[in-house]
DNA sequence: TTGCAATTTAGAATCATTCCAAATAAAATT
DNA sequence: AATTTTATTTGGAATGATTCTAAATTGCAA
């Protein structure tokens, strides 16, 4: 599995990185580039395990402090499903999540824009969101060959 | 604060428990009542310390057990943010919970039933789905008095 | 090149939750 | 009403994900 960040991908992370004060280090490219190279909602250990066959020395702890710095600037989502263990998603457009109870598997289900809206409008007065969360739960059988 | 079931509620809770093969014990019935009592999503630890008010002896586990057990009879429903605590809600009608990030605190947000119609249709074919789960973050400048 | 602030690291600590096996209690059967 | 069966409760230990800590290292601006 290649994990390499392209140089436009490298810049794109330099980039969302210091403008919020913080450096690039290679530990951040490379957990990065796992994120980017299999799109399949990873957790932490799995991230771990991936960037540890580019950087074998590679502590739990940094990717933990990797993808919060990720999630704190905006290049990634959390996705949590009941008290499973966070995932890591690096698909920036709006989308809902489906857990397929049977695998395990999160895919990405595209939001048209004006589904938020709608939501938002059912909120009382008084509430305003910064963020909705929308998750499927349920099964799929979509061919899992191509992902 | 009260914590004693109407006869009403207490029939209720037979009648679902008997359903799925299960017990009506004086443990069951002293959580179903904090929960129906104080409708603020409490946690475990919360709903354990409500409790215990009326039933001094009554340990964690038992909590964990009642809760877990309501949840697989369909009396209420788990409310997960990110992940913190599970919280419990027994509201039964279709909707969603915006978090308060300021206060932590959970409301109930009712949903028009084609909403969620609306979303399932979102999906991709070969997709189906038993549950879907809608949360707002945010901030909210409600009375809480009533709660 | 130097200096400093940010980052990495291993391991300990924390927190929610689950597991365990023995004691107890509810319902079914006699 | 007594007995049997089966589910439930209990405290404490175990687990698993995540966070904390403090010392060593590294990126980058001056």
């Amino acid at each position: 599995m290649e994990t390499k960040l392209t140089e436009q991908q490298r810049e794109d992370l330099q980039e969302a990185l210091s403008k919020a004060g913080q450096k690039l280090t290679t530990q951040r490219e490379i957990v990065y580039s796992v994120l980017l190279t299999k799109r399949d909602h990873p957790s932490v250990d799995e991230v771990y395990h991936r960037a540890r066959e580019s950087m074998p020395g590679l502590s739990l702890a940094t990717v933990y402090n990797c993808l919060e710095t990720f999630v704190s600037c905006g290049l990634v989502r959390q996705v949590n499903h009941e008290r499973e263990s966070t995932r890591y998603c690096p698909n920036l457009l709006p989308h809902a999540h489906f857990r397929d109870e049977a695998t395990g598997r999160v895919y990405d289900i595209e939001l048209p824009p004006e589904i938020l809206q709608t939501l938002k409008s059912l909120l009382p007065s008084g509430f305003q969101t910064d963020s909705i969360e929308i998750s499927f739960h349920g099964r799929s059988q979509t061919n899992p060959k191509t992902n």
